[in-house]
DNA sequence: TTAAATCCTATCATTTTTATAGGCTTTAAG
DNA sequence: CTTAAAGCCTATAAAAATGATAGGATTTAA
């Protein structure tokens, strides 16, 4: 599951998208649009700025905008930045790889293959998931 | 990620699976050989049992024995007994369905969108991860 | 000068996760 | 009939993660 705080960063993140005239756009104005707790949203988009894939802008008419293409920005990037792993098992994670304490060897663990199948299926979509490419399928649903 | 509970539970019933023989099997042989904490593996496997996955057998030389066939029993309804939800959201699970809180409009949400169909591709490898799939996955790597 | 924004630091309640402890009950063997 | 070895049952609890909230400092444009 994706914790609440990654679920509303990509929200956030698509709100942006969508408004990039109106940037730079303010937490309030998401916050109030999303439905997102004010200061928690406040919170995680000081880290999409500190990961670079926000830009901020201080004092009266400031906000945040993107920092880069709708394209260049995808949820596999946002989840791992809030959420950590993406995979189901530590032990098959490419950017958080941990030993499962308990495994006598992963080498020829059956479970870790499967995770290991899922892992690339999920990651492939969760990359071609760009913020272009959710708005692109919200303005197709709208109809 | 896959609780440690859900991991211990699965590799468990791998472990019972590939003991038919010696069926029953009890907790202390499964705890040890696969380094699971003894009590808390008592309580996965009593999970288990209550979920009618295994039939247990008290007394001296009792223990757990899989409750049908190793291909019956596969990862995606061990996941859901000791994990719940399999789906990236809320709004996306078949068998623990709630509304995402903060949305407005579940019919056009696109990030719901790309959750259902990450949804259908890992609930397809996680239903054909069978008990007797695993062990035969394992069969293989071990050579 | 002021309004509206981000920035910064601290705090915190709740829930979930990952267990541990200890005794009761059941069963098969000797 | 006793005993060892197993599951069954109830309670407790430490640690970590989750989902926030509070309040003030600083910056900027009108």
């Amino acid at each position: 599951m994706l914790s609440k705080k990654a679920k509303y960063a990509i929200t956030a993140l698509v709100f942006i998208a969508k408004h990039q005239e109106e940037q730079p756009i303010s937490v309030s104005k998401i916050a109030e649009a999303q439905n997102i707790p004010l200061k928690f949203l406040e919170s995680i988009l000081t880290e999409l700025k500190n990961a670079r894939i926000l830009n901020s802008k201080k004092g009266k008419y400031g906000g945040y905008s993107l920092n880069g293409a709708p394209e260049s920005i995808d949820m596999a990037r946002v989840m791992r930045l809030l959420d950590g792993a993406i995979s189901l098992l530590p032990c098959v994670s490419f950017n958080f790889y941990e030993r499962c304490e308990e495994c006598i060897d992963e080498r020829t663990c059956g479970i870790r293959q499967v995770a290991m199948e899922i892992r690339d299926e999920t990651l492939k979509r969760l990359q071609a998931a760009t913020l272009a490419d959710i708005v692109a399928r919200e303005d197709r649903l709208q109809q």
